[in-house]
DNA sequence: GGAGTATATTCTACAAGTAGAATAGCTTGC
DNA sequence: GCAAGCTATTCTACTTGTAGAATATACTCC
């Protein structure tokens, strides 16, 4: 559901194949709702089935015929009234495989956490650029495409990112130093 | 695969019924990975045809009999084995169907995205003081069966929870002011 | 013109997650 | 004794996500 209103919502600005919105797609929401290309392209047929948008096979610019997607007027209308209509629990996946290994690293001890969190760190460490990458990347696609008014909302998203990803160095950071301050008693 | 990991640890700590087992789940590994009970019935039927797990009925307290998965050598030696060879990224979903809504809501505008925000902030709030009463849970639970030593584990699996949602609740007040002086302009 | 790369979509198979109904035993209180 | 509520598990149907193979066109550089 809510990937297939993100796919829409992104088909809103304008018209796009779908390996164009794959593109878009891995530079915008994949930060915060992954996808494969076989499902993007499943979503995209449903929302054709359901008549929210339109395909029309086009030649391309450089390479075999594609398959753009327009977005209808049903479309705009589902895609308003699924944005004014949120559910009383919103959904905030917090699913995260790393805790769940923290979570039962006793079995394996303090020693053989830490290069794992460390890595963890790093991890975290590249999101944060990777934030600004994606920032400069976004600003020139809404500025080539026009579509400024929605800047404000990307930098919505890209600070909650940003507030996430910084809170989790912190974590991991604090994390290493008990880690470490634990290992070293073992030892005595 | 996580989830069944997550849960052949909680075994790992005591035999458990699948009611039992949800119970605890729901106090503790639920805070970042959802599941629903006929999931974790499925889960556990799976470890146990993989021999991970063995099964017992048993007369209940205050039920009707009931299931008691206990942990075998192999579910041991396994879950050890999962802990210590994480794979080279880890997952780490940030699927947040909110955010998705952010990112669109050019769309309804500013002032309808205001109220929703708020719902949000007051969620995380909600979360934080959840998870000191969880904490508490926890230690008792830890305590009543002698598992101690998982106790700096589930410490540092909190403390993330509380970085990430303090980082949400400063994020959700900071783009609170932001929504409502761009809704002021829109009124000039 | 051939190899490599980017473009572009489809397909299959399976795993995991969602949602809730159905069934049924046992206890407690009236 | 029976209704309510907790205990306990199973079942069905469906949706979504994962993973990657397969297919094919077109451009680019040598």
């Amino acid at each position: 559901m809510s990937l297939s209103y993100g796919l829409l919502g992104l088909l809103n600005y304008f018209p796009m194949s779908g390996y164009d919105l794959k593109k878009m797609f891995n530079d915008s929401i994949n930060f915060f709702w992954a996808a494969e290309t076989s499902q993007i392209y499943r979503e995209l047929n449903g929302l054709e089935k359901k008549g929210d948008i339109v395909s029309k096979v086009t030649a391309s610019a450089k390479g075999p015929n594609k398959r753009v997607y327009t977005i209808t007027k049903q479309g705009k209308t589902n895609l308003k009234k699924w944005l004014d209509n949120p559910p009383e629990i919103i959904g905030e996946d917090q699913r995260n495989a790393f805790l769940i290994r923290v979570l039962h690293s006793s079995q394996i001890g303090f020693k053989k956490l830490h290069p794992q969190m460390e890595k963890r760190l790093l991890a975290y460490q590249t999101e944060l650029r990777q934030l600004n990458i994606v920032e400069q990347k976004l600003i020139h696609y809404l500025k080539m495409s026009g579509q400024e008014e929605n800047l404000p909302y990307w930098e919505m998203v890209l600070s909650r990112g940003r507030y996430v990803t910084k809170a989790n160095i912190a974590w991991a950071t604090e994390t290493l130093r008990n880690l470490k301050s634990r290992m070293n008693k073992d030892r005595s």
